[in-house]
DNA sequence: GCCCTCTGTTGGATCGTTCCAATCCCTGCG
DNA sequence: CGCAGGGATTGGAACGATCCAACAGAGGGC
């Protein structure tokens, strides 16, 4: 069989045809010193000209460590995870770290498949972002490997995670909403999935202390648009609208607004709605939703810091870093028509 | 010092405490056949305790091959790029493939450094995702690697890509425009990226062969939201407003509508504004942009196809599959204001 | 002239797997 | 009873890098 597929030339290639030892060409390669300029030059040379490149996996079986920080997030879709993962890149860069990301698809099993593939590989440290699965799941891997979830608190103590006050993120919401004269506030769950609960937990406790525990009322929905649109269905259908929606993030409340929109009501006229997470989603002027700021980019960038410190300064304790929520006010926010005592 | 990191169990920690050999620790590890029940319960049994895991850089190692598919992607917030990965995953998993991102960050450089990064995991294809810089840099790599290029048609013979018919579809949405009676007609250029040059060709070839060479308008804007805004925002002030703007794809035409919107035009009453891609952020309800569809989940389960046609079927001549775009008609376009004769 | 230090270079062991050939044990058949 | 054949198991040689101890040669100091 003629055309054979090459193989890719090996650092015993390069140094047989630089005349040197592959121990050399090990030290030209990791661009060491003391190594005389005109050996330097020659293995240079034959690296170039066989098209040389180092194999990561024979380097990582050695070195016991791969460079690599695996990212695994819930959904490709979401645009905040984006700004996320922008931040864990540019500090993962910074510090000679390359970062790679998987899909979880927002499914626990798949999310489970996509860690135990970091996991295989050997990344270095392994990001969360958004996890649908339980995070305590990990605990035992956590062990060989630090691990941080982002937007989702951990109970487990080898488990580091940053996330903004979600609780603190939906109470500023309530708050907003309260101030604007709204009584009849519903919120739009989405499961135990990322910041779900603190921020059902931070709707419900800003309630109960604006003494409007009585109209509590959370129906069911999910991260998505469609979780959303499900959601404000329910509302509608129930007969009972109340005058502000409250949705677990920008993804879902813009769901929400849409089906309002397709049912003629006029936000916020009838409906007021919010989202969480000011995603560049909810920037756009013909949404212009009134939400939570989280600082996507920061939140990227801690969480590689935090992995850097059980790496490098081998910190073993826990730790919990919480940002703050900034509440950012649009126009599907405003005072209810009638306004209740 | 106390409490050591653990290191991770290897094969023959699981060898050791099931009583068998190594190699009979990774017979069950690929559960082959040919194994004994009892020593097979015996090996999972110690490898259930001790946590172990396969190294992957080991396997890859001594297998010449590493299970996993790389996909580098120009811009993490382009919604069309996950609707494609969705596709590429999809398709990789069914064929017992895994498939690992990294974004290129709309940088020719990063984009280099993540295709390199890739490279030297070798991993079993590569997969470029509307990339910025020329194809034909990658040329010598993709002697060694099957590698596909989606949404841009790479020129080199080693290289396969997969997109829709660019030009067809900027064609038919001039088609459609000029139908509506426009003969003003814009277009925002997004540079080399994707598939930027065929929607530009495409426009062009469109507006000559309705005899509209004379209206030939290009501005410079880029695939991004700001690119849009750019583009739109040079045609504003330059005082000759087109009767319609066709952006390069769905995010910047939203961004070309935002500015509009702010300028006080009405769209489509002043101005009409086409995208292409029909991504989600088209189908908004209060966006509903004039678009064209591209089969995104398809494009990525092709782009996996025509990898694996390479693998396992040793194909060596290049291969540029072209799918069928589909106009998308929104609320977005409109007859113009003045009819133009 | 001898020893010591420093610079530059080298071979061999090693990382954790897979693969291959070799071995061992058992069963059935002539 | 001997032997072929098959199933189950094993040790050792890869894979492609890094790291370490060792060493050659050049000066320098005494």
């Amino acid at each position: 069989m003629p055309d054979r597929k090459p193989r890719h030339p090996t650092i015993n290639d390069v140094a047989a045809r630089a005349g040197v030892s592959k121990s050399l060409v090990s030290l030209v390669m990791r661009n060491a010193p003391n190594v005389s300029d005109e050996r330097r030059a020659a293995v240079l040379a034959a690296a170039e000209e066989l098209g040389y490149r180092p194999n990561a996996a024979a380097r990582s079986l050695v070195r016991q460590r791969s460079g690599v920080f695996g990212v695994v997030l819930s959904d490709l879709h979401n645009p905040f995870f984006a700004d996320v993962a922008d931040g864990i890149e540019e500090r993962a860069r910074a510090e000679g770290y390359k970062a790679l990301l998987s899909s979880g698809f927002l499914d626990a099993g798949r999310e489970a498949s996509a860690v135990e593939t970091m996991l295989q590989l050997r990344v270095d440290g392994l990001i969360l972002l958004g996890n649908v699965g339980e995070v305590e799941r990990f605990e035992t891997e956590a062990k060989t490997v630090p691990i941080v979830t982002v937007s989702k608190e951990s109970v487990s103590d080898r488990i580091d995670s940053v996330g903004d006050d979600d609780r603190l993120g939906a109470g500023m919401l309530v708050d907003h909403l309260v101030g604007l004269g709204h009584r009849r506030i519903a919120y739009i769950s989405a499961g135990t999935a990322g910041g779900g609960p603190g921020r059902r937990a931070g709707y419900e406790a800003a309630m109960r202390s604006k003494r409007l525990a009585g109209e509590i009322r959370i129906v069911d929905g999910a991260f998505t648009h469609d979780g959303g649109r499900a959601g404000m269905r329910t509302l509608i259908e129930s007969g009972e609208l109340p005058t502000a929606v409250m949705g677990p993030n920008d993804f879902a409340a813009i769901g929400a607004l849409e089906v309002a929109d397709a049912a003629g009501l006029d936000v916020p006229g009838d409906i007021s709605i919010t989202g969480y997470d000011n995603s560049h989603l909810a920037r756009l002027r013909r949404i212009d939703l009134t939400t939570i700021a989280q600082p996507a980019a920061e939140l990227g960038r801690t969480a590689v810091a935090l992995l850097l410190e059980r790496i490098d300064e081998g910190r073993k304790q826990r730790r919990h870093v919480v940002l703050a929520p900034k509440l950012v006010v649009g126009t599907t926010t405003g005072p209810p028509r009638d306004p209740q005592q």
